[in-house]
RNA sequence: GUGCCCGUAGCUCAAUGGAUAGAGCAUCAGCCUUCUAAGCUGAGGGUUACUGGUUCGAGUCCAGUCGGGCGCACCA
């Protein structure tokens, strides 16, 4: 709708004779009596055109030109807002709109032509899904999902290492335990990883080859390939649970592989920096000089034993993404990780990457709470925290509603109790409820009165409907695809989540207001229609969501 | 010490720099012989941690203070 406002609020300005270079934006009120839609333009160009800011509003009204039907009413409020009233005929053609674009309702087109990777979960295979990194996983799919109802082309990575010291040390973790599963007696290092599963794999090897692997060995390679075959097979299982999928699986070791012209992506990323200056060696390692950039301390990039830092490969493999030529390069990735990226971005400013095309999704931690008891999460103790026992536990469409449910920015929460609850305190039920009822309801229509609107093209029967609360619901339906574009822009699904929360309240208020097959029949059949159009919202926006839009409950 | 995030109703959380700061839970009061009550309506509940600043306007932006979280490795 801003595109809308936009033009006709721009060229009523200038046959005002008002020159501004301020934007013009367009606000929902919070308050309906506000108008649907206003404007603070004349609050912004007040100061630059020295004058009151009302009587700019009411000098730029008699030049807003709006298609007929469109706008009931246009007054000026408040300091200097102009504020919009849309006609009700308006809404209700927009609700058409919904009937007829179906699936595809909702849809843009800016990214049509662009190409975007986002990239989430990214997890080493050392060891199962936390609840943490499902968080970053769902919040990773949902934007990618955003980013395809915009035309983008997405593509769905995954970044790992299979290759780096954690996976040594994961292999010897396992090798131990096989050792002691032989009867060897052992000392299993606090360094190393205690988790259960690791026992269940050295289990897994012994049930398969005996006792032949019982002389200790440096030579662990066998132990780790078995592991990571494992539990990579465990972490794909578990995304898979929640539907979240990735098209590339993109193996940081082939940045550590030589190309045709026999230098490695991470050896380039050195001489490229040094030809700008800015690597210096010392200690026995080559270092990154971001102290050249205000930071405090130089970065590593080789260390001293001749094997790259982490961050060597990372902006290795950030210039792939370039390379491959996405337009829109997305990171999803947990907090903890929050120091890691700008020296990235640095380094590949430096390179002459265009970094304005990176965007970074940085998702705060979660704590469950059952019985009202905030749990502490720790990756070594227990696996309290595995995102497979919380799917167990509370059923995949929860785990990801409540995933995002809140701000990426804000700690989650997570209430276990709550995420089981069959009542509209769950918010998952609440809005999978709305959808049921709907289609309970089209069902009954089929039944009593033998009207099915999905197969009805009568659609101008809504332009009948005036109240206030079907006109509320149409305005929300009429909302979604801005609502798509704010989601997106933000990389906040989260809005999502209110949004439709917002749509399934105003369903329930105007089902339990409106009768709707009892209604004489050309009502009865308008509000079907504006049914229809709420289930086709809810659904889309489920989709985005990835949750289950169940017929019946 | 330092970088990032957070601090809003008793609890969990909203609020593209806008108008009287909103939902849900919990509490209290109503609504089913009637399309799913897994629902709806209403009431009470606030010095937006604190102090300054920026401006027509600040929960939001800036500076500082206080609290909480996550990082701050030649680990990833």
């Amino acid at each position: 709708m801003h595109e809308f406002f936009r033009p006709v609020i721009h060229n009523a300005l200038c046959s005002a004779g008002i020159t501004t270079d301020k934007p013009i934006n367009i606000e929902q009120p919070a308050d309906k009596k506000f108008g649907d839609f206003s404007t603070n333009i004349a609050l912004l160009a007040a100061k630059e055109c020295r004058r009151n800011p009302r009587e700019l509003a009411q000098t730029v009204i008699p030049h807003l030109i709006f298609p007929p039907d469109t706008i009931a009413r246009i007054e000026v409020a408040g300091a200097g807002f102009i504020n919009f009233y849309l006609a009700p005929l308006f809404i209700m053609q927009s609700v058409e709109k919904v009937l007829i674009d179906k699936d595809e309702y909702g849809k843009g087109n800016i990214g049509q032509g662009k190409t975007a990777i986002v990239e989430y979960v990214s997890a080493n295979p050392t060891g199962p899904l936390t609840i943490g990194r499902g968080r970053g996983g769902v919040l990773g799919d949902c934007i990618a999902n955003l980013f395809e109802t915009q035309g983008y082309e997405v593509t769905r990575e995954y970044y790992f290492n299979d290759a780096g010291r954690q996976m040594q040390i994961l292999g010897e973790s396992v090798q131990l335990r096989y050792l002691e599963r032989c009867g060897k007696a052992i000392e299993f290092p606090s360094t190393h990883y205690q988790g259960g599963y690791i026992g269940e794999i050295a289990e897994n090897i012994y049930s398969k080859q005996g006792s032949s692997l019982s002389e200790y060995s440096d030579d662990v390679q066998f132990f780790k390939k078995e592991a990571e075959e494992i539990i990579f097979a465990s972490i794909r299982k578990t995304l898979e649970r929640l539907s979240i999928r990735h098209d590339s699986f993109f193996n940081e070791h082939t940045l550590y592989t030589p190309d045709e012209t026999s230098i490695t992506a991470n050896q380039r990323v050195i001489d490229e920096l040094r030809k700008k200056g800015f690597i210096t060696e010392y200690d026995g390692a080559t270092w990154f000089q971001t102290t050249m950039l205000g930071q405090e301390k130089d970065k590593v990039l080789i260390k001293s034993s001749g094997e790259p830092s982490y961050r060597l490969p990372d902006i290795a493999y950030h210039i792939t993404k370039f390379e491959r030529g996405f337009d829109m390069i997305v990171n999803v990735f947990g907090a903890d990780h929050i120091d890691e990226y700008p020296d990235v971005l640095e380094a590949l400013n430096i390179l002459g990457y265009d970094t304005q095309r990176i965007k970074v999704a940085i998702n705060q931690f979660v704590t469950t709470t059952v019985d009202g008891q905030t749990l502490k999460m720790s990756t070594r103790k227990g696996n309290a925290d595995l995102l497979d026992d919380l799917i167990d536990d509370v059923g995949a469409d929860a785990t990801r509603l409540f995933f995002i449910m809140r701000s990426k920015d804000s700690h989650l929460n997570f209430d276990v109790e709550l995420a089981k609850k069959q009542s509209k305190d769950n918010p998952v039920f609440y809005l999978q409820y709305a959808h049921a009822r709907i289609c309970s309801l089209l069902r009954m229509a089929q039944q009593e009165i033998g009207f099915d609107p999905a197969s009805s093209s009568d659609h101008h029967l809504l332009q009948q409907l005036s109240s206030p609360t079907e006109l509320q619901l149409g305005f929300a339906l009429l909302d979604y695809p801005d609502m798509i574009k704010t989601s997106l822009r933000l990389l906040e699904p989260q809005k999502m989540v209110e949004y439709l929360h917002s749509l399934a309240e105003l369903f329930h208020r105007f089902y339990q207001e409106c009768p709707i097959l009892k209604a004489e029949p050309d009502i009865a059949r308008a509000r079907l229609f504006l049914s229809l159009a709420t289930r086709q919202v809810l659904r889309n926006g489920f989709r985005i969501l990835g949750v289950s839009a169940p017929e019946s409950m």
